[in-house]
RNA sequence: GGAGAGGUGGCAGAGUGGUCGAUUGCGGCGGUCUUGAAAACCGUUGAGCUGCGAGGCUCCGGGGGUUCGAAUCCCUCCCUCUCCGCCA
């Protein structure tokens, strides 16, 4: 969330920055003003009322000890009055500050100025491509038929067990995803990201510190006897590693990376762009998570695409990077590129990386934060980023390299897979 | 699943109704000493809100209650640990 005093020292350019997102916002910013205003004014009466309670209190104490009783007992008589001013002040300041903070909630992140103008994807520009589109010629086969010809990826045993979107990898199949990972992890901890396993599962506190919750529960499983919640990516265990938090400035730049399967209900669409490995309940995921110094979270941002980018290019897979408008990005995110690669037999581009800068909105919800150089406590910057999802990597993988001895595997894998065809 | 213990500052650990935002130790930071370091000694060291400032207010797992006054008493929820049982 925005903090309250970007909103209050910045308010024009807060509302010109969230006009970029589609988001017409003047009518709740200036609610959000006056809401803190009533908030502050309530605080400021509350605690003069409380100081006087407590000088009170205290008096009473002396009084007492002094064997002064009926003195006491006046002093504690006009304790009634302020106890009553303060139990209605309480609750308009409870009321300010719950309003204030249901209307904070529902602004989206300020776009970076680089982020293009245009509320849909047709408006995010292309940064750059790279890699060579296969000529597959005309009996070229879909992922999912491939998967069912060569027996790797078996779909209606996956609907068998648990359901749609479920699939069951078989043979060198599994053994692809193992080898991937395994690539992913090992060139990730090469570039300084700290390898952590975290857990599938998380409870409340973190849901709601990468704001999967309040509003967003549908999208993630729920375990209701314990009240735990399927993670949705490894984002939201390893980010809230670092919630309530104080770092030193000289713990910058945090770099971590986990592996975990990523569960995900969205209740989407159904039909030809969610077929076989497009779009799955369950999925395998390696994640790149950077906490840095606000002051440099763009130059890390800068670095984590360019290591992105070495993975597709070593994966030898056609793609291109794209900066996504405002109206595409995600609500929590500032500047975001996007990652696709191209799938030749369904000829169309997959994303199989989202590389982000948060700046200090998760970090707001987080409370996590950095001593400065005047001791004084400051949000840190949070970026996170795909690295990568497996799915549509291997379902271009499959596509793309389609042959007809067999699927030929890339070069940097052999060594993971232990296998150079798939035939 | 059964039984018990406990949640206090970065950590350890005092505190059972008033001057306690909290003794003390460790750790951290600054200094003295030293060629440098260690040791020793001295000082300092939680977070948030508010105010130009002095200051004021809030926070001892969460919420509620009793009281003039709650870390301390009561209710309730959550969490952690130990032992037993079961189990990879």
């Amino acid at each position: 969330m925005l903090t309250l005093k970007q909103i209050r020292e910045n308010r024009d350019y807060v509302i010109e920055r969230l006009a970029v997102k589609g988001v017409q916002a003047a009518e709740t910013v200036d609610r959000i003003i006056a809401f803190d205003d009533r908030r502050k004014a309530a605080q400021a009466e509350l605690d003069a009322d409380r100081a006087e309670m407590n000088r009170l209190a205290k008096e009473v104490g002396q009084l007492f000890k002094q064997g002064k009783t009926e003195e006491a007992n006046a002093a504690k008589e006009r304790t009634a009055a302020l106890k009553e001013k303060a139990r209605r002040l309480e609750e308009e300041l409870t009321t300010a500050e719950s309003e204030m903070n249901a209307a904070i909630v529902t602004l989206p992140n300020l776009p970076h100025v680089s982020v293009p103008h245009g509320l849909t994807a047709a408006d995010n520009v292309v940064e750059r491509t790279g890699g060579a589109v296969p000529e597959l010629g005309p009996d070229a086969l879909p992922h999912w038929e491939l998967a069912r010809k060569y027996d790797i990826i078996d779909f209606e045993l996956g609907n068998k067990l648990t359901g749609a979107g479920f699939p069951v990898y078989k043979g060198k199949g599994a053994a692809l995803q193992r080898a991937l990972i395994a690539y992913f992890l090992d060139r990730n901890t090469a570039a300084g990201y700290l390898e952590v396993m975290p857990p599938l599962m998380v409870n409340e506190a973190s849901g709601f510190g990468t704001g999967q919750l309040p509003d967003k529960e549908g999208q993630m499983y729920h375990a209701t006897a314990d009240n735990f919640y399927l993670i949705p990516t490894a984002e939201v265990p390893v980010t809230n590693i670092y919630r309530d938090v104080i770092l030193n400035e000289s713990d910058f730049p945090v770099r971590l990376t986990a592996y975990t399967p990523c569960f995900r209900r969205e209740a989407g669409s159904y039909g030809k762009d969610v077929r076989g490995l497009n779009r799955l309940h369950q999925f395998d995921k390696v994640e790149i998570v950077q906490l840095q110094h606000p002051e440099k979270s763009y130059e890390a941002l800068d670095e984590m695409v360019a290591h992105v980018e070495s993975l597709v290019k070593e994966l030898e897979l056609p793609y291109r990077i794209v900066r996504l408008s405002g109206g595409d990005m995600s609500f929590t995110s500032a500047l975001t590129f996007d990652f696709e690669v191209y799938s030749a037999a369904q000829e169309r581009w997959l994303e199989v990386s989202s590389v982000s800068n948060f700046e200090s909105f998760q970090a707001n919800r987080l409370k996590l934060r950095y001593r400065d150089a005047n001791k004084k406590t400051q949000l840190a910057h949070t970026l996170n980023g795909s690295s990568l999802a497996l799915p549509r990597i291997v379902a271009a993988l499959l596509e793309n390299n389609q042959t007809p001895e067999g699927i030929r595997i890339p070069k940097v894998l052999a060594p993971y897979t232990r296998f150079e065809l798939i035939g």
